[in-house]
DNA sequence: ACGCTCGCATCAGGTGGGAAACGG
DNA sequence: CCGTTTCCCACCTGATGCGAGCGT
């Protein structure tokens, strides 16, 4: 099961959609299994890591086994007109149940809660069976010289945050663009390599869906023969593993269209069908410096699913909780944010409101206190596993900034670094070994530029880099004593580097103390006065806790905040 | 004079709501 | 008739241009 049919119980009828919001079953909880599904409140746990893939490499492929966390293996339906892609390509194909044991579950929300295939033979839908076509052949992630990339996936807690509801996107004929949208890091690339980066949708059901008693039922098959461009590819392809490594990339002008007709932008548009269940999919694809793909190499195609990223096409939004969260979390729908003054006392800036159209993931805020994350991803998991071999809860942060230094008080926090069974990057580094370490998780470990970003950044304050707002706090004193982004490289037994970074309860318990709150207030139709400073603290703590990181340091491509928002990115490998 | 920063105004474009239109 | 789609609206963000102010 997909996850779709599973969180319906969630849902609450359009009709007192509204009054139930105040009470939303699923917020405050009364909904185990969407809290065990998506609670967010664990994501912080055992997930944030990062890799260090660009050093010490040598220009050759940063080995990716070398800290494999878990396998996605969101199940696709492919419906056999539709088949492009050998089964490797899916991820859940050619996983092993071994990919998910304990040490894989533990570092994922998914395996349980989202039932992901664990083998072939667990996908709901079978998994792609065709052969590879102009896009390319699918990677055979664990075989083969090829390297395997890394990816994660930059904003999950917000994807989370409406996956817990069933993500709705809105497609219209002009395109309309995701939210949240699609935002990667990715590592493990060849740094001199050339690559294709390029998003596909995918019909992850066979269903045809409607909204219906406040539920997403099943209506009927979906409409194989939909036609039209399933494929964004993104518009910095082709170019170089370093430059994909480099920054966060993110699929923000990704638009999303319900008009098979349209000729214009169609290299900007995916058609989808209204009513359908769509998943996407990351692929990269190695390619020659001009952008040809290599027909001979296999492998050097990968594909990386992310269940949570999956989403049902609408015209017009059904569920208002999915509403009242895009409006609680995109900057361009802020007008509709009727307590706006209560729900941001904080100044402006702190509200770290990036730019949608630059800051690809900083701007997907998510205040997140009016949306109770609950802790049973964690029980979930953690009782999976022994305690000790996961991340507390709390994200950190890649930076070294004294603020946001200053906290981690937990002394305890334990860090995760991933080494494989093999270096080699074959099928055996589904077996891995997630090991907690101490550590520090240095900036030196991010050589990471500011891309596009940094240009962007001209006018913008020192104290806020991503913000043209002056910040006249000066960052985020509320987090300071939240968050202590610690850095530490490690070299794993074969000589890769590895990095990973504390995390610490505190900022999770902010979290879920901001979200209570908010809970107390039945959800933002209330105003959220005194404590709505803490709400934009909050805010601050899910996925613009890296920015706030970034306003504290200085800004600058020694130290860039990107790589430290992979505190919050979910990480996906290629098995 | 020159370069830089800052503030302001303007514009393009994104957002959900709601009413109207469409279609089975 | 009812569910879905389309269109328009007000509101918002971000990019850009321009001029003022300041320091060298």
């Amino acid at each position: 099961m997909l996850g779709g049919e599973g969180e319906s119980s969630t849902f609450s009828s359009p009709k007192d959609a509204a009054e139930e919001r105040r009470k939303s079953p699923a917020v405050d909880g009364n909904d185990p299994a969407a809290g065990n599904r998506f609670a967010e409140h664990s994501m912080g746990s055992d997930r944030y890591y990062i890799p260090s893939t660009i050093s010490k490499q040598s220009g050759e492929t940063a080995n990716p086994s070398s800290f494999i966390p878990y396998t996605p293996s969101g199940t696709v339906y492919t419906p056999s007109s539709a088949a492009r892609y050998p089964s490797a390509l899916h991820l859940g194909s050619v996983l092993p149940p071994t990919g998910f044991s304990p040490s894989t579950a533990g570092r994922s929300h998914f395996s349980p809660a989202y039932q992901l295939g664990q083998s072939p033979g667990c996908t709901l839908y079978p998994p792609y069976t065709g052969s590879g076509t102009a896009l390319g052949s699918m990677a055979l992630p664990s075989t083969g010289p090829g390297m395997r990339a890394q990816v994660y996936l930059c904003n999950r807690p917000l994807w989370l945050k409406f996956h817990r509801h069933q993500t709705e996107m809105i497609i219209t004929k002009q395109g309309r663009r995701m939210f949240p949208f699609l935002s990667f890091n990715i590592a493990g690339l060849s740094v001199t390599a050339h690559y294709n980066v390029f998003v596909e949708v995918v019909l992850a059901d066979p269903n045809h869906w409607r909204f219906q008693g406040g539920k997403w039922v099943t209506c009927g098959k979906a409409d194989n023969s939909s036609q039209g461009n399933k494929v964004y590819i993104h518009p910095e392809s082709p170019n170089t593993g370093a430059h994909w490594m480099r920054q966060e990339i993110s699929f923000s002008k990704l638009k999303l269209t319900n008009n098979k007709g349209t000729s214009h932008n169609t290299s900007q548009m995916i058609v989808l069908q209204s009513l359908h269940k769509y998943q996407p999919r990351l692929h990269i694809v190695e390619v020659t410096e001009d952008g040809v793909e290599d027909i001979n190499s296999e492998v050097k195609t990968q594909c990386f699913t992310f269940p949570e990223t999956q989403f049902i096409a609408v015209t017009a939004y059904q569920n208002t909780d999915i509403t009242q969260l895009k409006i609680d979390h995109n900057p361009f729908a802020k007008g509709f944010r009727d307590n706006y003054d209560s729900m941001y006392t904080a100044p402006e800036s702190d509200r770290l409101t990036p730019s949608p159209t630059d800051s690809s993931r900083a701007h997907q805020i998510v205040p997140g206190t009016r949306y109770t994350m609950q802790p049973l991803f964690q029980d979930q998991f953690v009782n999976n596993l022994p305690q000790n071999r996961f991340y507390n809860s709390e994200r950190a942060v890649p930076q070294t900034n004294s603020l946001l230094s200053s906290q981690t008080e937990d002394g305890a926090s334990q860090r995760w670094f991933v080494t494989s069974m093999q270096q080699g990057g074959n099928s055996t580094s589904n077996k891995l070994d997630l090991t907690p370490y101490e550590g520090e998780y240095s900036s030196s470990l991010l050589p990471y530029g500011w891309g596009s970003r940094a240009a962007y950044q001209r006018k913008v304050t020192p104290s806020l880099p991503w913000s043209p707002r002056p910040s006249p706090t000066g960052a985020f004193p509320e987090d300071s004593g939240k968050v202590k982004p610690q850095v530490e490289e490690e070299v794993n037994g074969s000589g890769a580097l590895i990095a990973s970074w504390t995390e610490t309860q505190s900022a999770a318990l902010s979290l879920d103390k901001a979200d209570s709150y908010s809970l107390a207030c039945k959800r933002r139709r209330l105003p959220l006065n005194g404590p709505s400073t803490e709400d934009s603290q909050s805010s601050t703590k899910c996925e613009d806790l890296a920015s706030a990181t970034t306003n504290n340091s200085s800004y600058s491509k020694e130290a860039p905040p990107s790589k430290g928002m992979a505190a919050y990115y979910s990480f996906y490998a290629n098995p």
